[in-house]
DNA sequence: AAATTAATTGAATATTCATTTAATTTTTTT
DNA sequence: AAAAAAATTAAATGAATATTCAATTAATTT
C-alpha cells in the first residue's frame, strides 16, 4: 500500500511559505490564496493537506515551538566551569540572537491568537512551562554550586522569563534605535543581583503593601 | 450654520461597541457589519463617521490611550509622606487593577497591530515614552529624598516598564490560576531591591559578558 | 502494462467584507 | 413653514475569502 509520501515534504514546505507570507503580510493578509500563489500551486492543495486553515495555523505553531526548542540552543552540559556555564546561560537568554529566534511580529501575533484559540494557548503554555522547568533545573545546579543564592527557584525562573518577554516589548517600543544588548545587559544585572542575593525573599515588600496600600 | 453635533456622541458610541465586539470576537471577527448590528444601525453609518475601518481602529487606539492616561490613576501629589507615596506608586503599577486597565487580549492585539501599522506603533511608542518620563520624574523625587538610590533613573524606569509588561505575559501563560498579586509582589521586590541598591550599576555584568560570551 | 493510489488542478459556491453612491428621513436654522 | 444641513438607511458593488467536489495527472504497486 502506498503511503502519502509527499505530505512529509509538502506540509513543511507550505508551513515555511505560510510563515513568510505571515511576516510580509501579517495575520490579516496571510490567506491560503497568497500562500498558494507564492508556491505556484493551487489553493485547494493546501486545504487537501491541512483540512482547514485553523489546522494549518496550529501546525505552524507546533513547528515554531519545535524550532524554538531545538536542542543546540541551550545545551551547556559540556562546559566544565560552572561559573562560566551559568554566565553563558544568562548571556544567551538575554542575547539579541535569542530574542530573534522567531520574528517578533509573528511572536506577538501568536501570543495574541492564544487569547482567541485554546489550542494555541495550550501549546504556548506548555512550551513556556517546559522552559521554566529547564531554568529551575539549571538554577538548582548553580545553587548547589553556591553560584546562585536565591531561595525560591521557581519564582526566580519566572522573573527571568518575565524580564525576557518584557525585553521583547522594550526592544519594540522603548529601544530608541539603541542596540538590543545595551538595555538587555542592564536587565541581566537585575537578574544577576536577584540570583546572587541570599537575602532575597518575597516577604518584606509584601508586608509593606498590606500596611500602605489604600483602596 | 449647523455643525455635526451627533458625531461627538456617535463616534465614541461606535468606538465603545467596536471595543466590545473586539473583546468578544477578536480582531479577525470584529467587522463593521457586526458593530452595526450590535447597535441597530446601518454599516454605512459607521463608514460615514470614520471614513474607513483603519481610521476607526486608530481612533480607538487614541481613545484607549486616553483612558489609560486618565489623570486619576497616577496622581499621588497629595500624599505628604514620601515613603508612602513611593510605595503607593509601586503598588499601583504592580496591581491587578492596573494590569486590567485594558482587556489583556485587546492589549496584545494592538501591540501586534503596531508591528503592521506605523500609525498605531507611533501612538503606542509615544504613550510608553510618556509613561517612562513620568516614572523618571517620580524616581527623581524619591532619589532626592534618599528613598531611591539607583543611579541610572532612565534604565530603572525601563526595568519597571519591562517587568510590568512581562507581568502581563506571565499572568496569561504562567500564572497557573494563582492570583495576580502573588507573583506581582515578587516582581515588585526585584524592582525595590534594584531601586534601593546604591551600588547598582550596569558595569560588572557587562564586563563579564565580553570575557565569557562564546559565539 | 494494468490497476491503484496519491498529488494536483479546475471550477463552483457561498459567505463575508469594506466601501460607494444615491435616496430618504430627521433635525435645525432661517 | 420653507429651506438647509445633517443623520441615516438602502441597495449595489466588487473583491477576497475558505472550502467543496469532481476531474485530471502523475507516481507506484501489482
Amino acid at each position: 500500500m502506498r503511503k502519502n509520501q509527499k505530505a512529509e515534504i509538502r506540509k513543511p514546505e507550505i508551513l515555511e511559505n505560510y510563515y513568510q507570507v505571515l511576516s510580509e503580510e501579517g495575520f490579516e493578509g496571510a490567506s491560503i490564496g497568497k500562500i498558494a500563489k507564492r508556491m505556484n500551486i493551487h489553493p485547494s492543495l493546501i486545504i487537501h493537506y491541512f483540512k482547514s486553515k485553523e489546522n494549518m495555523t496550529i501546525e505552524l505553531v507546533d513547528l515554531l515551538i519545535k524550532k524554538y526548542e531545538a536542542p543546540e540552543f541551550l545545551q551547556f552540559n559540556h562546559i566544565q566551569n560552572m561559573e562560566q556555564r551559568f554566565q553563558l546561560l544568562i548571556d544567551t537568554i538575554f542575547s539579541f540572537e535569542w530574542s530573534r529566534t522567531i520574528d517578533p511580529g509573528i511572536h506577538f501575533g501568536f501570543y495574541y491568537l492564544s487569547f482567541r484559540n485554546p489550542k494555541i494557548r495550550e501549546r504556548y503554555e506548555a512550551m513556556i512551562q517546559r522552559f521554566r522547568n529547564y531554568l529551575i533545573r539549571e538554577l538548582d545546579v548553580y545553587q548547589k554550586e553556591g553560584i546562585v543564592k536565591v531561595k525560591d527557584l521557581k519564582k526566580a525562573a519566572d522573573i527571568i522569563i518575565t524580564l525576557m518577554e518584557g525585553l521583547e516589548f522594550h526592544a519594540h517600543f522603548l529601544s530608541e534605535r539603541q542596540p538590543f544588548e545595551k538595555f538587555a545587559n542592564y536587565a541581566k544585572n537585575v537578574v544577576l543581583s536577584m540570583l546572587r542575593d541570599e537575602t532575597f525573599s518575597s516577604n518584606f515588600a509584601g508586608l509593606m503593601n498590606i500596611r500602605n496600600f489604600v483602596k
